[in-house]
Order: C-alpha cells, then sequence, then structure tokens
DNA sequence: CGGCATCCGGGAAGATACTG
DNA sequence: CAGTATCTTCCCGGATGCCG
C-alpha cells in the first residue's frame, strides 16, 4: 500500500522514518528550548503551513517525539512539548547544524528564529575560548527571555529571567546574529537600535566572540574534473 | 534545488535543503565506506528508483557534496565519491541512527545492506567494552571485503583484505547484523549455513558483544494524557 | 484566536519500459 | 551497466471555512 516506507533496518534509514519529512526536524528545533503552542511555532517557521504544521504534530505525537499537553487554567492552552527522548534529537539538530555550517551555498543573511538564534549558541560554542570566563548574560528577543552562563568553561543557555543577568541584551534576534556571526560593530546595532546592551558591557564584548565560524569547504566548481 | 526553500539561515535549515530530499542521507550513508558505482548504489539502497537516484547524485554533486570521477583503465566506470566535506556528513549518520535505536517502532528485521551493516559497527561500537582487545576481524560480505581493527580501546572499520585479519567471517551481512544485534546464536547461524567463521573464533565471540543496543524509549501510549 | 478539515494545483517520488 | 523517458501516484503548500 503506502510504499513509501525505506524498508531499511539502517538506523539513520528509520531516522528519516521519523523526521525525515519535510519540516519535521524544523519543528522539533523549535521545542528544543521548551513548549510552544501552535501560533508560536508558525512564528519561528516562516513558510510552513497550517495544516502541514498539523500533521507533523500529529505524526512526531503518534512517534513518541512530541507530546500534545494542555497547560494548567488559567492559561488552558495547547502546547507542544518533546518527549525526554525527543529532547535528545538536539544533538541531531547540533550536528547537522555545525556540518552546514560549511557549506559553500550557504546564506547566513537570511531570516532566523529566536529559538534557531539560541540554538546557534549552544551549536557554535568553542569552550576553549572560554577557559576563564564566568558570567551571565540575559537575552530579552521580542517576547521571550533567555540567560547564558558562562562557568568553568562551559556554555549553558535557555530560558529564564533575564535582569538576573550581568549584563541584559535587549532587541531582535537578527542583530544578535549579526554580532555574533556577521561581525558587525556592537556599537553600530545599538545606533540603529537593533540592540540594546545594560551592564557589563564588556562581558558581552567578550561573549560575542566564543561563536566561530567554521573554514567553508570547496564548492563543486573545485571538483571539475580534467576528464 | 527546488523552489520549495525554508528560507531560513539556521544551519540545519541550510542542512535540509542540503540532504534533507528524500533518499539523500542514505546515498551518502552508502558512499561513507568509499566510491561506489550507480548500480551499487541501487543495490544498497533497494526501493529508490533510477531517475530519483540520478536526481539525488546530480543535487549532491551541485552542493559538492558528491564528486562524480571516471576510474582510470582498465576499470574505466563511472564512480561516485565524496567530497571531503561529504565525508563529515558520517556524523550526521552516526548522530541519527544513534537517536533512532531508541526508538519505539524501530523494525530491526527489516533487511539491511552491507553498508550500514558495517557503518553500524562504526556507530553502536562501545569502547568501554574494547578496553583490552587487540586483534583485525576480517569480513566478507557477498563481494565486499572489510576489516575491523580493535586497539587501545579503539575500533576502526573500513574497507581492506579481509584475509590477513586475525579471524574471518564470511556470509551475508543480514546473518551478521543478527549475531551482533539480534542475539542469534553463532553456531545456529553457522549451522544454517548463513555465516562462516574461520581463526580466531573467541575473538569474534568478544567482538560482537562489543555493540550493545540501548534502551528503548516509551511509546507513545505511555503519554496519553489522564484527561 | 487556535486548531483542524477540505478542496485544489503543482511538483516530487515511484514504477516500468526503454536506449546507448 | 548506466542511466533516460514516461506515466501515475501522492505529498506539499495555499486558500477557505468550520468550530470551540
Amino acid at each position: 500500500m503506502k510504499k513509501r516506507f525505506y524498508d531499511d533496518a539502517c538506523g539513520a534509514a528509520h531516522a528519516l522514518e521519523l523526521v525525515g519529512d519535510r519540516w519535521a526536524l524544523l519543528v522539533i528545533r523549535e521545542l528544543l528550548l521548551g513548549p510552544k503552542r501552535f501560533s508560536d511555532l508558525r512564528t519561528g517557521l516562516p513558510g510552513i503551513s497550517a495544516n502541514v504544521l498539523t500533521q507533523r504534530l500529529e505524526d512526531l505525537e503518534a512517534k513518541a517525539v512530541v507530546v500534545r499537553r494542555k497547560l494548567p487554567p488559567p492559561a488552558s492552552a495547547w502546547v507542544y512539548e518533546l518527549t525526554p527522548w525527543g529532547l535528545e534529537a538536539e544533538e541531531i539538530v547540533k550536528v547537522i547544524g555545525r556540518w552546514a555550517a560549511r557549506s559553500p551555498s550557504h546564506d547566513p543573511s537570511l531570516p532566523i528564529s529566536v529559538s534557531s538564534t539560541v540554538m546557534s549558541m549552544r551549536t557554535m560554542f568553542a569552550p576553549e575560548r572560554a577557559k576563564d570566563m564566568t558570567g551571565k548574560i540575559g537575552f530579552r528577543l521580542g517576547r521571550e527571555e533567555f540567560v547564558a552562563t558562562l562557568a568553568k568553561g562551559r556554555l549553558t543557555i535557555g530560558r529564564g529571567a533575564a535582569d538576573e543577568a550581568d549584563v541584559v541584551v535587549e532587541g531582535d534576534q537578527q542583530a544578535l546574529a549579526g554580532a555574533i556571526y556577521g561581525g558587525v560593530p556592537l556599537a553600530k546595532l545599538e545606533k540603529a537600535g537593533a540592540l540594546n546592551v545594560k551592564g557589563d558591557r564588556a562581558l558581552f564584548e567578550r561573549y560575542i566572540r566564543l561563536f566561530p565560524l567554521p573554514e567553508k569547504a570547496p564548492d563543486a566548481k573545485a571538483f571539475r574534473a580534467p576528464e
């Protein structure tokens, strides 16, 4: 009937049955930092249509990657949340993201979601650059707040109250990504009103250099055979 | 690629543009152990049709993941080979394979390709079980030969002449997978003529216990809300 | 507003047959 | 052996509309 299976015992093939559908892994990416509602998922996935999102969520729920849960009153809204095993897919998102960062065809100027921006810090963090750094950096991106904690050369970052931090960065994620990955000077972003830094500014200046991009791989032209 | 971009600067999203098409990652899996010809790729990917394979190979070549190369005479055949960066996608295949091994819906009784079987050993190898083991295991699976080398708690496995090893295992990959992951007794497989072990048999008996499967994650029923 | 069903058009994947 | 060519099937994406 539905001969669209890979029919392959290989773990990788089974993984593709689970999360190989279009958008599926990006839905997981959006949930890695915590539960979200349907419309917040759509915000983070510009271009997905409601019916496709519905179907992906149903599939992922049936496969025990995602759970649909009702928040207690007064919120009383439905949220989608990764199961503990679904949360383990974080490694997948990080590894493929790190691999694709070397792609010769990657265009970093495209729009990026809040969750992606935060996840990119988890992904690209270079511990050897943070050996002697300590402190907390708070982020206020749109209506979401996150806290990054540096200690003993390790970085933890997740949802949390931004104002508990040594420095609070407020603005939009696109500008933050520009500062971290695009080499855009902080002063310029502040002047443009895209970012606002309050508190230990020097800490944040050092922080944004903790996420080096890997060298680009050669593109297809480099492999044109002489034949 | 196609007109259906994700339009997302996130590395994971870009990775899906590169290898998110159906079959693409499995094509890469088949090439991880070295160059292959078109028809050998088809053998390892039961179910893929020729035109889809053609298209994937063209796509992957355009994206500098794969190179198409002509073997020198007298072979003079076309082969497909991963670029150095394409080879780095091994991490992706291993991570998603390891993640999917915990899936409650994984069916290990499906057919499995020779490359998958060899790659599964790279993926599931547990170094802590091999601390004091040393030796070489040769495999003759179909017309392909591989050698696994154990030294200092590390495993390397790839194409190589099987008869240089301390023990040579001959037969089909399905039976080998059954011995390693299915707990099928070796004697039974030999009696059935599916596997043939020559040489240091005790080494191979220990070898097949180096690849433990992870615990299954709870399935969707476990998350049914009390309502 | 949030979530889901339905209809439709376009295009990708599958099956089969065929060619150099 | 290494792919094309063609036809069919079905998934994806957009629009609309229903229901709480």
